[in-house]
DNA sequence: TGTACATCAGTGAACGCGCGTTCACTGATGTAC
DNA sequence: TGTACATCAGTGAACGCGCGTTCACTGATGTAC
């Protein structure tokens, strides 16, 4: 309960690493963080870093968890603050875009190509779950609530070819997967659907921040809220509550 | 014309650095990658690839453009053998899709994100564009032979809440600079449609590939196939020639 | 409250490694006459 | 066709740098009695 000054001490130079190593991050990359530069920067000797953090990957998978933390909590506060329904997915993808353009490097490291030599353990995968969970309550609330069109989501209908109506076997296995752990009561039609919207919003945000929009949607601001509303259409959520 | 055996020499051994780049990059990635190791493997002495390429810099150049080439060529031979239209918009995803499965660290390379320290020269814009503008040139190719709905694309309405049906004004005129330069004659909002699949396709792949699908649309062949066909009916194309 | 001991943060030196790039050089290939 | 010179590929040593990690250590903080 309470804390030693040791205790305190340690979660203060905790932080003071962590912080500092996103600063490099953004300086160069995670392939270029080093914690010899760290502990350079704080003053200390390199060999002190390893009171704190085992290995260099240690650090790695705290900046991750942390980066999928912070980027998590800034989407649940947004979805929290807006009515719901199609208002909660906008905000969700303003909330995600905005924490993306303010922190490009910890997004790179998230979502950005993996780092060589590194696998990401299990405790990243419940922080990185979040923002698919925030956008799978999201969507069981507005079915709850109304805020979604009932049958199947979206008016596209099968192209003129005639496509059947009904998802391929492995893709309607996998939603209802998705839908039991984190959207329940959600059909698997608005699952696929929420999923195309779900990988749209990071390829938007990817292709912003690594520079594939320069010449065309860029800025990307009018693009970006274009496209986040067409996905709302298409997933079938409707404004109001 | 003719060669000397010194300008065959030349372009064999360039080929050959190049290739081990590659096998290198996949290996460890492009941070990792080193003209040391490279020559170390090639039995030479790092010093005799200065020779060949400037820098490091400009072997990573060069194996961008060569990714975005052998990218683009794949693209452009699906799309060349397969109906028009619809049927070409879905060889094309399907050709960088299996063009990146096959070579998924040239992929990171040019879709990932940025090399630290690294500025793409002009020399990679061009091969940049190569899929771009074939799908520019797909849709200016259905407009005209009917493989496209005309007025507004796609069928799905304004929201409930009554969104106008214009894009914003700066999506609009990016749209337009697009279609003047890879879709002469498709209106600005089949253009932002077509941007939204194209973000659609590689936040797709980028997914897959980085590993963010996992635990939902893993594997990704349905889920793949449902998506983009479902960016066709987007963007209003439909079956047939 | 004071003392003896255990815990822990931080030091400094070292190990063993790898990197990009430069430079003076040797020897083979190509070119001009 | 043969010779003199220029071009170029590749060598080997060196410069100057950085890295992650280990280890024996000092000295401060915390704990048990």
């Amino acid at each position: 309960m309470t804390q030693t000054a040791r205790e305190r001490a340690r979660t203060q130079i905790t932080g003071e690493i962590k912080e500092e190593a996103r600063r490099q991050l953004a300086a160069g990359g995670a392939p270029r963080l080093s914690l010899r530069a760290v502990a350079r920067a704080l003053g200390m000797v390199s060999s002190a870093l390893y009171r704190y953090f085992p290995s260099r990957d240690d650090l790695l998978t705290a900046l991750i968890i942390d980066a999928y933390d912070s980027l998590g909590a800034a989407a649940e506060a947004a979805v929290g603050a807006a009515a719901g329904g199609r208002d909660g997915w906008l905000a969700c993808c303003h909330a995600v875009r905005g924490w993306a353009l303010a922190h490009p490097h910890e997004y790179a490291l998230i979502y950005g190509s993996p780092v060589p030599g590194y696998r990401a353990p299990q405790e990243t995968v419940a922080p990185a779950a979040r923002v698919p969970a925030l956008i799978g309550g999201l969507l069981a609330d507005a079915l709850q609530s109304g805020g979604m069109k009932r049958g199947r989501p979206g008016l596209v209908p099968p192209h003129a070819g005639g496509r059947a109506a009904g998802l391929p076997g492995a893709l309607r296995a996998q939603a209802e997967v998705v839908a039991a752990a984190i959207a329940p009561g959600v059909p698997a039609a608005v699952i696929a659907r929420a999923l195309i919207a779900w990988t749209q919003l990071f390829g938007m945000i990817s292709f912003e921040l690594f520079g594939q929009l320069v010449g065309s949607a860029d800025p990307a601001d009018d693009f970006f809220g274009y496209a986040i509303g067409e996905m709302a259409d298409l997933v079938g959520l409707v404004a109001g509550a």
